[in-house]
Parts: C-alpha cells; structure tokens; sequence
DNA sequence: AAACTTTGCTAATTCGTTTTAGCATTTAGG
DNA sequence: CCTAAATGCTAAAACGAATTAGCAAAGTTT
C-alpha cells in the first residue's frame, strides 16, 4: 500500500493512447489546432485523453526547448522584516499579474549568503533578479552587473555600479524630515544612524546635514552612529550623549533605530514629545500602541516594489541596455496614540 | 551599444574549445574524473576552459535529465504577516541547508488565489509543498492529496483529508491560556475569536470550553465570533458585550484579535489588568510598546517551520507512503511593558 | 486527365545534460 | 609473444516539448 508517485504522463504517453505522432498532441494543446490544420475529431480525442490522463506540460522540457523560464529571483536582506515582507508580497503580486513567478530568498545582511543564493538561483535559470544589495555585496552585483544578467537593485543602491534601481529618496527623505522638526521650532536637531556605507543610510545622512545647513544650522550637526549588531549598548551611550548636549529633537535613520530610541527614552522617563521630539523612519506596527505623538518618515513600499518588477520585467522583454534608476518620495506621517483620540491634538 | 545578452556556454561549446567530447566535459565538471578514468591532462584543461567560458550548466537541461528539481514549494496566507514571515524565513534556511530552493507565495486566505498559485507552482516541477490551506481551500488540496503530490499543511489543517501536517496544538493551547486565566482567579471568562472553520481556530475554541468545563465553569462559557472582515465594529460589539455580561477575563483566538482588543479597551479607558485581563494569541511587536502586563500563549515558530520541512524533505527522499501529523506546543509568555521594568512585579 | 492546392498527418531535429555501451590503444601477466 | 586487462576516450540514447519540413491522399482547377 505504499503511495507511489506513478510518472507523470508525457506527450508520447498521450499520443500513443489516442494513435497519432507527438507533433498532434503538442498542436492541439497549444491551441495550434487550426493553424496546422487538425481534424475536429482528432483534436476533440486528444483534449479528452489529456484530461482524463491529467496531462501538465514538463517545465524544464518547455523551459528548456524555449529557452525562457519566466522566473525572476528576488532577494530580500531579511525577509522576516515586515518593511521587506511587504515589498516581497507586491513583488509576487505584480510579477505574478505579469504572466512571471518570484523566487525569494533572504540574504541576512550577509554577503557570502547573497552570493550563494544568487548562484542557486541563477542555476535555476530565473531570467533576472532584483537584490537588495548588504554590506560588501559590491563586488557580487558587479559580476552579476557584468555577466549582463538583468538587475534591479532595491533600497538601496552602488554608487559605481551602472545598473537598475529603486528606492526611496534617501537624501529628500532625510531632508524633508529635518526641515519638519526645525519648522516645528527645533534648532539642535541630532540624527542617529548606522555606521554603514550602505547607499540608503548615506542618502539620509547626507539629507539631514543639507537641511540644517539650508537653514543655517551648520553648527548644530550632530550625528551618532550606532552598531547595529550592539544596538542597545550604543544606542543608549548615543542618546545619553545627545542630551548631555541639550538636543530636543532627533531624526532617527531606521525603524529599529526609532524602536531602540523611544525605548531608552522611555527608559529614562523622558517625555515625548515635551522633553524630547522624535522623527522616527518607516514606522511599523511597533507603534500600534505607542502612546505619544511622533512622526514618521514613510516609504511608499507598494510603489517601490512594483516599480522595481516593473523595470526588470520591461528589461527582460525589450531586451534593451538602457538603465532606469528610479528614487521616489517619502512622506511624513503622524502616528496619532490612540489614548489622545478623543482630546483635541494640537 | 545595446546589451545584448550573449548566450551561456553549453557543454558542447566547452567540448569543442578543448577538442574532446562533450562526455568527457560532462564527466570532469561532475567530479567523476577518476570513476570514469579521464586523464589529468585532459580533465585540467577542462576545468581551465569551463572556468575561462564562465561556464554554469543549464539547470532545466539537468532537472529534465534527472528528473528532480530540487524545489519545493510553500504558499502561506498572508506574507506580510509577520508570523508568516518568520516561518517562511526559517523554511527557506532549513531547506537550503538540505540542499532544495523553496519557491514561495502568499494566497491572501484567498482560495481561487490558492489553486491558481499551487498549478502554476506544479509547473515549474516543485517536488512537493507546504501550504496553509484557508478557507474553502478543501477541494484543491484534497485534488493535491490524490494526486499524490508530497504535501505538508502547515498551521491549519483539514480534519477529512489524510496528510501531513505540523500545526500548533492548537487545543491545549486554547486549554493552556483559559487555565492560566483562571488560575489566576477568573471564573468569569469569555473567548473572542473568528468565525471560521479553519483547524485552528476550532482547535481553539474547543481548548477553551474544556477548560472551562474541567474547571467547572460550564456555565461561564461565553464565546464572541467577530468577523474578520468588519473586525473594528463587530469586534466592538463583542467587548461591549463581554463587559456587559460582567466579563473580567478575555481569550483572545489570534493576534489581530488581541491587537483590537487592546485597542477597544483603551478607548473605553478601561484599565488592563485592574478593569479586564487578556490572555493574547502570538504577540507581535505591536506591542513593544504596550504599557499595561498582559500574557499571550505564543506558538514556536521555527519549530514548525523546521519541521514542516523535515517531513516534507523526508517523503520525497524515502518515497514512502505514511504520514506525518505533528501538533507543537505553545508556550506563555509575559509581555513586561517597558515602564514597569524598574518597578517591583506581583 | 494532368496539374495544381488543400487537408491531415508524421518524422526528425533541437534545446543541454547525463549516462550507458563500446571502441581503440596501451600495459601487464603468464 | 600472445592473451587479458586496464586506460582514455566517443557515439548514442534519453529526458519532454516545440517546430520545421515534408509526405500522402483527397479535392479543385483548367
């Protein structure tokens, strides 16, 4: 009684069973009937026995006879982050509304990982990808760039490497949530960020230093960077560090960021926004409950998700050399704590 | 200076450069040199020229050839949801590390969506799946069962059908969270969950009553279904109801439901736990930031996500025909809200 | 009735790989 | 020295589908 997969029936099985050749069978079921001229009465015995065989194509054999997989690879730097999870879930959407399948993976923020699943992929013949490219990913993408393997970068983007991407714009993101807290009346506006060279976090940076410099706020540029891998630790020595200077506001350059900033705030029983304002980035569901004002820097995730399939797919098809970088606007949000929904806000 | 993808080596290609057969390419690149006794000479120039021609071999080409893909498929409902996505993260290591992509999806609870997904994941010759069957989804995994497709139902499954599954226990997770409820003294105790005929949810439900029932509470029953699609206003209508019938105890059957109720009883500026306790379901990080105790029955999501793969793996490697049903554990845990940390417990 | 066209079908090739069977040539054994 | 075995290689088939070229038989023109 062992369930034993029994083979799927190919064309030949099918051909043999109904009497005629192979070269029918794929003629009728691609709905090449007419155009080689099928009897009716073939064509009808052949749709019959391949549903009662329950024929499905072989897709390598399609594949490899056409030379096509309509697959592309997407690789995410961590899938479990709901910023990503998101993008991932358009990805497919769109992909799929386009007649293509996604194949995801997670690159943990580790380049030796990307560079192996970018391998696997490609030797399941995905016709292109789109990478969110990690920390000393550079010379991964550069061959994948080089070997002419259609790409789209995501989120973030290599300064020397001519390709495809989207993403926010970093630099007007940083800009735009600076100039919110000095139009809000703040002068020492700090920014806590990563100590990365990742194109994303420098873009925000260099955002945050145009705008004060805009405003003529030069002298009250300060930026602490933390340690990703150490958040707590250094995210606390930087923010004890911000106040000792007599900062009141800060731009925070990543969600975890914002979540590790409003925590150690917490922590000190510090008020925000009184004692402090924050202008968090991305702004997820950690905030559900989150019972003081701020505001949030949001990427517009859908857009940028279907842009970027939307570049690889036209590139795929058009086949043309021509590179579209695309960076799109962020927008400020207000997370409203539910507790002040019935008082007035001002 | 249209870029213009040149077409990959093929085995043949590298055969003629070196001036031998392709066999002998075939059998050096496959690392059978000494088996079929190709001579150093020989097999060193091969290498050096596969290295030189950048040469990857066509997968479709060998998956055609050996008849396996290497794939597996996972469709869960809903990508984005963060519970998802940690599974889906962790399914996509342990795969890897057995040596097989995953190909993943998301069906959006949608059963049309499902089918079309799971047809056009069978196409691309996925050796077996993990799915999270939803609603009305009966039908197209029963086909999946009979067409003895290597399947694995992860979180829900369908009580009729005969498969594998890995889902939590879901039962003595319901009895678990009612029980600690009422250790803590509650005998007035409610439930609120959806009303779906999901496994999981019934699973539920039913741990509920038969703690209640074992406690002697068979009279304090009281079970609210909210829809899921209306969740804000029907959800409302069941607190209100639950306080009305002097409730000081809630179950609450998912993390949606929980984040609701936190919300609807904020709104009332009731206070948790003085005014009403909560017994949550999964715990995300909507509540980081959560300022009142609360516990939720948490489910141990890597677990199932491993060994939903190891199963699955395992039925496509041994070929045999039994099945394998794994109901996990939860665990409670004790959401701490970050004020209290310096404070004294009870 | 010869010369065509149309109809309805098949054989054979191709995609790129793996693997079996087998063919020379050299080396070893008695 | 002559058989037997080992060495180093190749041809060919198979996986399953798509497609081109082409072959009969029937039908249509002149």
């Amino acid at each position: 009684m062992t369930a034993k997969r029994t083979k799927r029936a190919s064309i030949k099985d099918l051909a043999r069973e109904v009497g005629v050749s192979p070269t029918l069978v794929s003629f009728v079921l691609n709905g090449k009937q007419k155009q080689y001229r099928v009897s009716d009465q073939v064509a009808d015995r052949i749709r019959e026995v391949a549903k009662r065989m329950d024929y499905k194509p072989n897709g390598f054999a399609k594949s490899l006879r056409e030379g096509t997989s309509k697959t592309i690879g997407v690789i995410v730097s961590d899938i479990a982050n709901p910023f990503f999870a998101n993008i991932v879930k358009k990805i497919e959407t769109v992909a799929e509304e386009k007649g293509y399948m996604a194949l995801f993976a997670s690159s943990d923020e580790n380049s030796d990982k990307l560079s192996n699943l970018l391998g696997r992929m490609l030797c399941k013949e995905v016709e292109g990808v789109i990478v969110v490219p990690c920390e000393g990913s550079e010379d991964t993408i550069r061959s994948l760039v080089d070997r002419r393997i259609p790409t789209v970068l995501l989120d973030r983007h290599i300064p020397d490497i001519r390709t495809n991407y989207v993403s926010l714009d970093n630099r007007k993101a940083g800009y735009d949530a600076t100039e919110e807290l000095i139009r809000k009346g703040h002068r020492k506006i700090s920014m806590i960020c990563y100590d990365l060279k990742l194109s994303n976090m420098k873009g925000r940076i260099e955002g945050y230093r145009d705008a004060m410099k805009d405003y003529g706020l030069s002298d009250e540029i300060k930026i602490q960077y933390v340690n990703i891998g150490a958040l707590e630790k250094s995210g606390a020595k930087a923010i004890d560090k911000i106040i000792a200077e007599g900062c009141k506001a800060v731009v925070c350059a990543t969600n975890s960021i914002t979540v590790m900033c409003l925590r150690y705030i917490q922590k000190l029983k510090l008020n925000v926004p009184e004692d402090i304002t924050v202008m968090g980035f991305d702004g997820g569901s950690e905030f559900d409950f989150y019972n003081a004002p701020i505001s949030f820097m949001t990427q517009p995730t859908e857009t940028i998700a279907k842009k970027s399939v939307d570049i690889l797919i036209s590139q795929l098809q058009e086949n043309e050399g021509f590179i579209t970088q695309i960076e799109i606007e962020g927008a400020i949000t207000n997370h409203t704590p539910p507790q002040l929904l019935t008082r007035r806000l001002n």
